[in-house]
DNA sequence: TTGTAGGCGTTATCAA
DNA sequence: TTGATAACGCCTACAA
């Protein structure tokens, strides 16, 4: 457990460590064979430059923040899959932080980056309705950060989202022409940008079809699964929707799991068609139909806009960019598909 | 984006830097407004000391590295949840890795991690037939490991698995036991200790009740979905089991895509039985009989181990520990139940 | 091609 | 209670 690092190669070696330093850094002004001499000491030793002492001094991390309200969760885990291809491939290291939904808990993370933890954050945001101050600050620092799918409107930094508003537009139009007549909305937080949006797809296609909005049918769920099956169970029981449109798939299984139990036949009795970023949603019972977000592009995207940001990073002011991609409608047997 | 650290802090506030220092660093050796002065003003330059220059001198990351072999899964991904809530109540961040179970990928990563990058790492494996010496390296330099649920026999630090004999004895014995004769056994890699585990209870399983083993039985798969759908259905075709025992739920999946495509009827003609974490396995077309894994406890449970490791480096020799969860079997419709 | 030296931002030790 | 100073391990001008 002897402490090894540059110096003590260069003694061992009889070199100056800066000799050491530059055969680990691609540094042309080297002699070939010292460098060979130096790297066959340096594995004998198992040793590699010491990654904090870099980067305080170059002020680089190699290493980017991802923060997401979950991980156990199919689009989640699919966009950090898209992200981790990106870093790996720019030598890039993935710091994960999960939110749960809670904002406080987005803000204290946020603000530990703040003290050059990390070179950039690519963050899906869980704090609609506060104050979004403490992100300024990062851009004092000279962090970029990147949203994805759930953005905040009013910070301007490069976005990736998909097109929420056509996709809930066609998904309730959709079951409007599979003959539904009450169509619940289930949401999570419908003050979120995303639950906003998504809402508005489903508010101007009941319009577009003549069809009056009912508050009573917009049903505000929980994080507690527990809760939202009392909740949807009441729903069922007494709203009495005969179509379900449900912005996120946890909603989507709570309703299944209710129909079971109260042996409501879907599509029958009940149509549904959920956001959701399932693999096996054509295995379930019935085959769920889905708008599928392209996840793990969408991390692909987001990580590709940082780097660009990382790397134009000093040279010149940098360019927000905004970028849509599209979700795919598959109708299934949960809609009469 | 003038830079800020305890040197400027100080020069405003007419301190010396360890005054600062020490404002951070609950150390008790400091007056008490002073040290409020202090931090307003840090509050106010959104100041944080630099993790990279403290991390340099006391040698302590405050991070751990996570390495899986897949992210988008629900296994995984549970267990990550576990760990990320240890290490968030410790202070601790994660840098996640995905080795895609990719040898040479979990080397790299763990080479890189032996300078110092992360205090300690949990890790699922991926190469059960190789040189594991990479991870000696760590031991010298004092990085502890815990492995959790895919583990190195040969490599003597502190592991948390799942009681996954007796659950594949319990599963084959189940399927047996509703009148299956020929059972398939699938698995992505036998030759690792996960893989051989399972099936020598289902070996053993079989042989307890009188059913001779045939090696045409064990059907060994690959990562790719597409070659595994082709495994799958040439099995079904030409072997034509009468029950699955999967040792990974991915091929339970593959499976039932399979059966939905040629209209082999589930349970009737062919019963399926799975290692799996889906939560919505009920859900499934037919519900999937599971054994499950208590994914989330073994993230915290190893999570737990290696922050035991962590503070008692240093003083005295540290006791590896073995820790064995239980799994539950989950009878559903899929095998008749 | 290699060596010297200063500093990245922090904290622990020692002194005041 | 506060301040001066020397490390932590590395990299990069600059000098040789």
């Amino acid at each position: 457990m002897d402490k090894i690092n540059i110096k003590v190669l260069a003694k061992e070696l009889k070199l100056s460590t800066s000799t050491i330093s530059r055969a680990f850094n691609a540094s042309s002004d080297i002699n070939k064979d010292t460098r060979e001499r130096i790297l066959a000491l340096a594995r004998k030793h198992n040793f590699l430059p010491n990654h904090y002492a870099s980067s305080l001094r170059d002020k680089k991390t190699k290493t980017i923040a991802v923060i997401v309200p979950e991980i156990a969760n199919d689009f989640f885990a699919q966009a950090i899959n898209g992200i981790e291809e990106v870093a790996r491939k720019k030598g890039f290291y993935i710091l994960l932080y999960r939110t749960d939904d809670v904002f406080e808990k987005e803000v204290s993370f946020v603000n530990y980056l703040n003290n050059g933890k990390a070179d950039g954050i690519i963050m899906s945001v869980s704090g609609e309705a506060n104050d979004h101050n403490y992100l300024k600050a990062l851009e004092q620092k000279n962090v970029p950060v990147v949203f994805f799918d759930r953005v905040y409107e009013d910070i301007d930094v490069s976005k990736v989202t998909t097109n929420d508003y056509e996709s809930s537009f066609e998904a309730t139009e959709h079951l409007i022409e599979t003959g539904c007549k009450r169509i619940a909305y289930l949401v999570v937080n419908k003050s979120i940008s995303i639950g906003k949006v998504r809402m508005q797809g489903y508010v101007d296609a009941l319009e577009k079809h003549g069809i009056a909005f009912d508050d009573e049918l917009v049903i505000d769920c929980s994080q507690d699964e527990k809760i939202n099956y009392a909740i949807i169970k009441k729903v069922i029981e007494e709203i009495k929707p005969d179509g379900i449109f449900s912005s996120v798939e946890r909603l989507a299984f709570a309703t299944y799991y209710v129909c079971n139990d109260m042996h409501i036949s879907i599509p029958e009795n009940l149509k549904i068609v959920s956001f959701s970023s399932l693999g096996i949603a054509p295995l379930l019972c019935p085959a769920l139909s889905t708008i599928t977000q392209p996840a793990y592009e969408m991390g692909i995207k987001a990580a590709t806009l940082l780097f660009d940001e990382l790397e134009k990073k000093d040279r010149g002011p940098i360019v927000k960019k905004q970028h849509v991609l599209k979700s795919k409608l598959f109708i299934r047997k949960s809609s009469g598909g």
